[in-house]
DNA sequence: CTGTATCCGCCGCGATACTG
DNA sequence: CAGTATCGCGGCGGATACAG
């Protein structure tokens, strides 16, 4: 008989995220990723450093408070990384962090498939 | 001198989506695809058919109301197949188009990185 | 069992004004 | 330029009741 069955510690019980579970943080991540305005900022910084009015150009329809809510929450997620320049006139410059590379490549790729996609997409519409 | 520089027809021109555009289709497709339950219908519906009381099982803490909607866009776009049975009681099964299959695959593999490093994510939060 | 219909509370979000 | 603070509305989404 085995007599170390590996009891399991609890940290490594929730070592994962299941998003199938009500309670779970992992939730809270994937709202913040996929958010109307997460997505667009994860790929929009996939070609590099961008300013704060750089992306609200970029993005189109995106109000000052929600471009900077969105920012906040990918930052304290640590996807995106906020560099503040202290001079007159400010100065701020967002990139993706190493964590956020991985993030928004899964991002792009979804986002990609769509706008390659949305032609069949549109039929499929069409059909139904 | 080249003769035929193929005047590039508007249906080539819109052809694929923009994300960045404000009035883009694909910004809806986006909506429908990374809202809250949907993605976790094209995550769960990955390993085969499932029911209506399956799903609503499976998924934590959705409502009818909500589901039904969810799975309704999801069909409406092409990535979910509805198939009712005339029997009482119902009998409703769900599952993936080839469509769908092909996004719920990038949808997947986004929900799985999440899942996968939620620890690291919990820890920047405490960082920051 | 698998929905639809209706009501309604809450808050997400935009608009505006103001600050460093 | 890069935000924060505040207000107010619309609509998302939950609860409930009802239908096939």
């Amino acid at each position: 008989m085995k007599t170390d069955p590996r009891p399991q510690t609890l940290s490594e019980k929730v070592r994962d995220g299941n998003l199938f579970s009500e309670q779970c943080p992992s939730r809270e991540v994937l709202k913040h990723v996929t958010s109307r305005w997460g997505v667009l900022i994860l790929v929009a910084l996939r070609d590099g450093t961008h300013r704060f009015s750089d992306l609200r150009r970029k993005m189109g329809g995106v109000s000052e408070k929600m471009l900077s809510q969105s920012l906040q929450w990918l930052e304290q997620d640590g996807f995106v990384n906020r560099v503040a320049y202290p001079v007159v006139p400010p100065h701020v410059e967002y990139s993706l962090t190493p964590l956020g590379e991985q993030v928004s490549e899964k991002v792009a790729a979804l986002a990609d498939w769509i706008e390659m996609n949305l032609p069949q997409v549109l039929q499929q519409r069409e059909v139904a």
